[in-house]
DNA sequence: AAGTGAATTCCCGTATATGAGATTAATTTC
DNA sequence: GAAATTAATCTCATATACGGGAATTCACTT
């Protein structure tokens, strides 16, 4: 795994660059010594998470923005465990797959209508992480992911990333929504 | 940063129950022994970039999608008031960054409202390459790009990757459309 | 060219992350 | 219940990530 050493040292220094910033100035902001930084930023050590974590933090992002650029794509095989779910539609909500994901590309767009007083559950996806949007078009939507609740009006615009179980619900309004698969 | 060690912890120690692995089973998938996962599950140790990529390769995702839930959350809910429109000048021409690009996400969503008769024309991209998926919401739109001329109608969706400049154009109709942005 | 200052890299001692094996705990099987 | 099997933790030795300071390189000035 030496290649994400690389990477991350390539990574981290055109931040440090474009910041303008010396090794000191990082140091003192992130409260990790000089030469560490200068071992990193050459590939020649992995940093732990928690150095990670000091400089991103510093840096004032995610480790998951510092990491993302430098990380391969993740398989594009992984739909099976999703097309069955697509086939379960009950009477009250349609799905329509608007842009199908091929040919390289990756992202999908489903178009999915749902009716007054309807619930619908998910199980945890089989490979999660998926990033989603979801945007309202009109009528009233109750969901639930990641322990949160949120009710969506039209115009809205949700994300989030799908990691466990989630539920969709109407009251007395019927729901029309896009949902933006990456 | 303790406290980043043990939220990781917990989330690892989910995504092994949730597989259904043993220490052991996860160790021979990963080439990191038992005990050294031990201790990372249980916030003992920060464990090192290199171990980090190689559990996120033998979980099938990337680091970033190991670490995303348990960072400092971005705002995940967008309100229809809340995001920003851009009235492009006197023409007819409005767009809304419905979705805007954070936290790691990858893509973005803009709603364009295009008067009738209009006529509008976009120098090559500095960053080529893009994934556009343009859903047509409603009205009529014709779209120039890659050499290439659609005309869309409402529910049609367009997809292509924007090397070129391109050309956007409305006849007696009005035009409603979504950008995804990959 | 030489000097001055800053930025970076190298060297060493220390702290800690890791691996191999032994020990303990939990589960199953008879 | 006891033995057997598996899973998780602990112990110790090694590898390596880290911090402090010295040495080197780099950039700029005169």
């Amino acid at each position: 795994m030496t290649n994400l050493n690389s990477r991350l040292a390539e990574r981290l220094k055109q931040i440090r660059a474009e910041r303008g910033w010396s090794l000191q100035q990082l140091a003192e902001a992130s409260g990790i010594s000089r030469s560490t930084l200068s071992r990193v930023e050459n590939g020649e050590v992995s940093p732990t998470a928690e150095t990670l974590g000091a400089l991103s933090t510093c840096y004032r992002m995610t480790i998951s923005q510092l990491l993302a650029p430098i990380e391969a794509p993740f398989a594009p095989l992984v739909r099976k465990g999703e097309q069955s779910q697509w086939q379960d539609a009950d009477n009250g909500f349609s799905r329509r797959v608007v842009s199908p994901p091929s040919g390289g590309l990756s992202a999908e767009v489903v178009r999915c209508d749902l009716d007054a007083y309807q619930d619908i559950s998910y199980a945890a996806p089989s490979l999660p992480g998926h990033e989603h949007h979801l945007l309202m078009l009109s009528g009233r939507l109750t969901v639930n992911t990641s322990g949160e609740e949120y009710l969506l009006e039209a115009g809205d615009c949700l994300r989030y990333q799908l990691y466990g179980p989630s539920r969709f619900r109407t009251g007395s309004d019927a729901a029309s929504y896009l949902i933006v698969l990456v």
